[in-house]
DNA sequence: GTCGCTCTTCACGGAAAGCTTCACGGCCCG
DNA sequence: CGGGCCGTGAAGCTTTCCGTGAAGAGCGAC
């Protein structure tokens, strides 16, 4: 099952500003999307909604843009894709009475596997990943 | 994330034709679409699919139809969902080489967790469970 | 107060995928 | 040889995805 590129790009983004998360400034939106590879206009509507669900917030004006709303630890991949797509996976079936309940039971499995997974991810582990990589440079 | 309906519908038949397994009959097309719900033309494409894939087989002709090529607890949801859609779970990250290594990782790791989820929900199972059910209401 | 910077909002549109249905040809059995 | 069933391809319709554009509103500098 292809995901789409919108939780991908929100991922991204989110990175983008938990990198900047310990200076305190905002990041302009523009300067997200050249770094990351994301249309800049989409990136807004993306924003956007990441905002509303209170992953991040804004500041409007000259020196303004975009910052995280919590520290990077506080933001897990699972909140970023509910935030876009309502749901981290969501299998039809649960929703229609003429699928089986075992079945149901399947998909309900394999749904809360995924969710466990994505919200034990979070951008504060990324970063710290990232930061191992560039150590084992110095051995 | 949504799912689509597709791998909805390819596990009901599948689990259909897991009722029929021991039996040794095939079930047609039309009973089976009846019986879960599923638009009866669209169901022949999905069971073409499945064959390709050789989780099912056909037989042609009068008591023609379809039966599972390998016993229920042979064949996964993973299995099934694989068929349908090429991979249980595919973030467009990890073909993008402009998205940060760290957060591809990170991807990977939800990709992973979801294929050991679907792989480990057999359909002799999922058939195990309702029977386990049925006894429930004998006590 | 006005000007420039930035977010905010809304609206649009092409492209792709998902879902469904139709039509026709081929195989098997009585 | 004829009816029932699978095999295959193609054609619509609908919805979602992805991306673009332009006009409106708050904030700070001067």
């Amino acid at each position: 099952m292809k995901l789409s590129v919108k939780s991908d790009y929100a991922a991204r983004a989110v990175l983008g500003l938990a990198r900047a998360f310990v200076t305190g400034a905002a990041r302009k939106v523009e300067e997200l999307a050249l770094e990351q590879g994301i249309p800049g206009n989409y990136l807004v509507q993306i924003l956007l909604e990441l905002k509303t669900k209170q992953l991040v917030r804004s500041v409007r004006g000259k020196d303004g843009g975009y910052l995280l709303a919590r520290p990077p630890g506080q933001i897990t991949l699972g909140d970023v894709m509910r935030a876009m797509h309502g749901e981290v996976l969501d299998p039809p079936a649960l929703g229609d009475p003429q699928c089986p309940l075992e079945l149901r039971e399947a998909w309900a499995r394999l749904k809360a596997a995924a969710e466990q997974a994505a919200d034990s991810l979070d951008f504060q582990t990324v970063l710290e990943q990232s930061g191992d990589r560039e150590k084992m440079y110095y051995i």
